[in-house]
DNA sequence: TTTGCAATCCCCCTTTTGGGGGATGGTCAC
DNA sequence: GTGACCATCCCCCAAAAGGGGGATTGCAAA
């Protein structure tokens, strides 16, 4: 018998949550006729910490521990690139959200959510299947899609090409080459952008052209 | 009996694809006991053009027609805020799942899959949960993970303060007030971040914060 | 110890920006 | 036709940015 063993880790501080998680975890596991496990606990930060010189192949983390930020844990993590990590929590905010998922969480389990869901949400993630729950699948779309309402914004459709060429850093002269009208008239449109975005330099225009996805 | 009736576009050229769709989603409406539906198919771009001036609860629309872009029947009947509509599909490139979700669509749907997959995905779609294929999700996901590994970095600590606060759109001044040191020094800063990152201007450093999650 | 590099400061110069002005022709609504 | 925009072009000027140079301190590695 040498097939290699598989090993988990359950980070939270709540016990409930680690026995709810821990059962739903060997369940996918009897399923899936996987028998050689190894389930370890962390309880804290703290203790989460000690442990990870060890190698684990799926890790559930709680994001808000008393004594450390679950992110932390995950980035430590994920410096094994094989890992499947799920973040494990209540509902966040859409920045708390973003964290996770840039810290290399692979998925986004909302905790008190129906048993047979979480079953099948563990089932997919340990098949391999990013896994996210509705609301922050939901959150991850609207990142995507152009928040500004086409109402609201004042610019107009030219203003808004200059705003992405200027985006993307290039300067008046390249913008005016792309365009084919004169530098000066794209340095116009910029002081309009200015005016109605209220900024004052070509900085912020990037940061906004982002805003907006005109990348 | 004046139970508003439910609408159902499907747009695809493949015959085969729609009658696939058709009767995954008749089931999925039979589960939910809804009887009173209408469903309506698009062959074509041009088929789909002429009926987006009807209102839809949900839509299904293939992306790559002969004649045309889904992605702009997407955002058409996108007009009305409370469709649903899925993009339904081969695999794409990273773009296109970008544009197709930028344009609105709420979930996203690989064609050749296995029935029952099928259908699960379509009844959490109509339940009014996004729905992406794991291999999107996991695109999704990659999107949000910050891509250069720190190690590779070749900014000193100052020198990605800087980026930071250059990023937010601060002039070589305010950078100086606030990190409390000449502004010749950001402005020297600012030339090793040009170097080392090969750009030459504000608006590239900033958006080069933005990829780097330094907002 | 010498070498390298990060961090700090300064000077010079040219180009670009930011902000103000004015001007023309076009379109669209009232 | 008279405003109200929009897009286009131009000028001026001060401030900022971009790109060289040189210099010092301190620290860590070779």
């Amino acid at each position: 018998m040498t097939v290699p063993q598989t090993r988990i880790l359950i980070v939270d501080d709540l016990l409930s949550a680690r026995r709810l998680l821990g059962s739903a975890i060997k369940d996918v596991l009897a399923e899936r006729n996987i028998v050689n496990y190894a389930l370890s606990e962390a309880a804290s930060f703290k203790e989460a910490m000690v442990m990870l010189d060890q190698k684990f192949d799926f890790a559930f983390v709680d994001l808000h521990l008393p004594d450390g930020r679950g992110w932390d844990i995950i980035r430590s993590l994920k410096a094994n690139p094989e890992i499947i990590i799920a973040a494990v929590t209540v509902m966040d905010d859409r920045k708390s959200v973003e964290a996770t998922l840039a810290a290399g969480a692979d998925g986004y389990l909302i905790k008190d959510v129906e048993p047979d869901l979480l079953h099948y949400r563990i089932a997919r993630l340990m098949a391999g299947e990013p896994s996210l729950s509705p609301a922050i699948a939901r959150m991850m779309l609207a990142r995507f899609r152009p928040e500004q309402d086409h109402q609201t914004d004042p610019l107009t459709d030219r203003e808004r090409e200059v705003l992405c060429l200027v985006g993307r850093g290039l300067r008046a002269k390249e913008v005016a080459e792309q365009l084919k009208i004169s530098s000066h008239t794209v340095r116009d449109h910029l002081k309009s952008i200015y005016r109605k975005l209220d900024v004052t330099s070509r900085a912020e225009v990037a940061i906004e052209a982002q805003k907006r996805n005109l990348t």
